[in-house]
DNA sequence: CTGAAAGCGCTAACAC
DNA sequence: GTGTTAGCGCTTTCAG
């Protein structure tokens, strides 16, 4: 079944090394010659071997893509546009889940090796010094997420957190909103503590009161407690804004299960637009961390290391969006709520 | 930096062959000489150049895993399984995604078989015979879902939809609901065919109105819309079984929006148990595909015919689960109303 | 129990 | 514009 090349250059009648040319385009070839090596080609279902062809070139067309956990809501629109822009470039993405494990990780890492791939991205959010190390000592191209380093054959992908915050803000305020909360991670996350500065900065600057920032742990429960906790005193604030999803998804459980007296029309608005298509609330405009662009940046990253024989590495910067939803509310004092419930496209996957 | 099996065998003072089958274990060697190896493999950081070892056997240690999206939430859990499957049985899994086009399939097929992968899960909605056809004649173990075929290298998944239909009517049943409403898929669709006939089937088994079943269309403007219907007659269901996951995000949006009277501890049960987690509504109760086990079977299937020289084909039959929720409702008549809102350990990714 | 050597299918000089 | 051929690093007979 498995046509090889010399097959395919005997049926064409020319040399293998012509077939691997056209097949490269690796150098000029006739117009007639090249026409019956394609034609041989089709005939016999040919494909190249890529074990051999990697081999030989001591390189192989596989690049690694490095996730904590696909199950994880934050990954999969990266690995998808990962994986379309290394198809578009005719390379395969191996896409690995470490489970957060480092052991796991650096035994991917090892893997990956074997497989000689000339590049990879780790988007983990740990990373394993010895990650890093063994990556470059081998010169493989590889790409971070918020690394904070540049070097020969690193580059780093720099999510920029404020903008979401202060754009949030920016429109909440516009909205007429004048108590907002900020319900932020904890403080040794890197992320946390820059959009909690984010806050605290905009809220100045815009002239809210920027101590309604309350540290909470970018769970469930947290933002559930956080909440309870906002909406429990004589003035409580007319839109919450959460540092995270999963806070953000604690918040609308506690303002909506009808235990607690809710502001009407309490804005509640979260970080990385993670579920936030399912909610029936007037919750939904988010900040957002956008995944797809990463995933792309990612392989641009690699791709330019690769084609560039110093593998020199650079800084990509992302901001992070604002995404706007219809349903998104002013405080009751001001102008009409705005119609809520199914959307006429529900972006529900 | 690539130190290769010809450095091992130099460091250790042994022949290349040795080296090798210390490696794989493919012949006994003395304890000494192993350990030998073994050190040198250490010290030197060598890893097997799996490029070359694939050429030299034929077949590579990757296996293919075609889904549609991973974006869709019908595809990590699966992935992630047969990953850690592939992982255990030191092979890597490369997963495409087809975006429901059929070239990209066929093309994504090709560049598998250009891998010389030894077997392929196809895990797609719809399924290219041209797909089939060309896995086949290259005697590559292939594993479909659905495909109500077995041959040759061929496996198949069946997914028995029934069950939890069944499950979830027992169920509601027992809890006292009596008249339970069915919104199920377009016809067309196998699998929506066959949950209607269960319901059908289950209702008239357990004294119920199988007439309570409408077809929508599984998504969630389809859902939306029949519970509407269901709801405006005068004795509106007290339990509301959705069809898919899509349809029950619809019911849930229409249950409760607030723009129509909706029975007071209406009990809505979906089908597929996507993104419920994320739903404060006591509409908990879902019948699930066990989708990690679809992974799990899926690498067996292939496993098992590698392992077999004849590499003779089966089916696998897995059966869809019941999950309840502590906030399932009985009908309003029936016992007290139980807890509903967060639960101790939220289940979001 | 160990080694020598013939490939695996392809790429990339190097010739012509 | 095209052909010859020496590897790429490994597996796997076949000898010892």
């Amino acid at each position: 079944m498995g046509a090889s090349i010399k097959d395919v250059a005997a049926k064409a009648g020319v040399s293998i090394a012509t077939v691997s040319h056209v097949l490269n385009g690796t150098r000029i070839t006739s117009q007639p010659t090249r026409e019956r090596v394609l034609a041989a080609i089709r005939e016999l279902g040919y494909s190249q071997n890529q074990s051999a062809r990697n081999l030989a070139r001591g390189r192989s067309t596989l690049l690694g893509l490095l996730i904590s956990d696909v199950r994880n809501p934050f990954f999969p629109d990266i690995t998808a546009a990962f994986q379309d822009q290394a198809l578009a470039h005719e390379m395969d993405a191996l896409v690995m889940n470490t489970n957060y494990d480092p052991h796991r990780t650096l035994n991917s890492v090892r893997r990956l090796l074997g497989l000689q791939v000339p590049g990879v991205a780790i988007l983990t959010s740990q990373i394993d010094p010895a990650v890093i190390d063994m990556l470059a000592r081998h010169r493989i191209a590889a790409v971070y997420l918020d690394l904070g380093r540049v070097d020969k054959s690193i580059s780093n992908i720099v999510i920029e957190y404020e903008t979401g915050i202060v754009l949030m803000l920016e429109h909440l305020s516009q909205l007429g909103h004048r108590r907002i909360a900020y319900i932020g991670g904890p403080l040794h996350l890197n992320s946390a503590q820059r959009r909690k500065n984010a806050f605290i900065e905009t809220a100045a600057r815009l002239g809210l009161d920027p101590s309604l920032a309350l540290d909470a742990d970018f769970t469930v429960k947290g933002g559930y407690f956080a909440c309870s906790k906002l909406l429990s005193v004589p003035q409580p604030p007319t839109a919450i804004v959460a540092g995270n999803d999963l806070t953000a998804i604690g918040v609308l459980h506690r303002a909506y299960d009808g235990k607690i007296r809710v502001p009407e029309d309490l804005s509640v608005t979260g970080f990385d637009d993670i579920l936030f298509a399912e909610y029936t609330q007037p919750a939904l405009t988010t900040a957002s961390i956008p995944r797809a662009e990463i995933g792309r940046v990612a392989f641009q990253a690699i791709w330019t290391m690769l084609s560039d024989p110093e593998l020199a590495g650079r800084e990509y910067r992302v901001p992070t969006r604002l995404v706007v939803r219809e349903s998104t509310v002013p405080p009751a004092n001001g102008r009409e709520r705005s119609h809520h419930g199914i959307q006429s496209e529900p972006s529900v996957r």
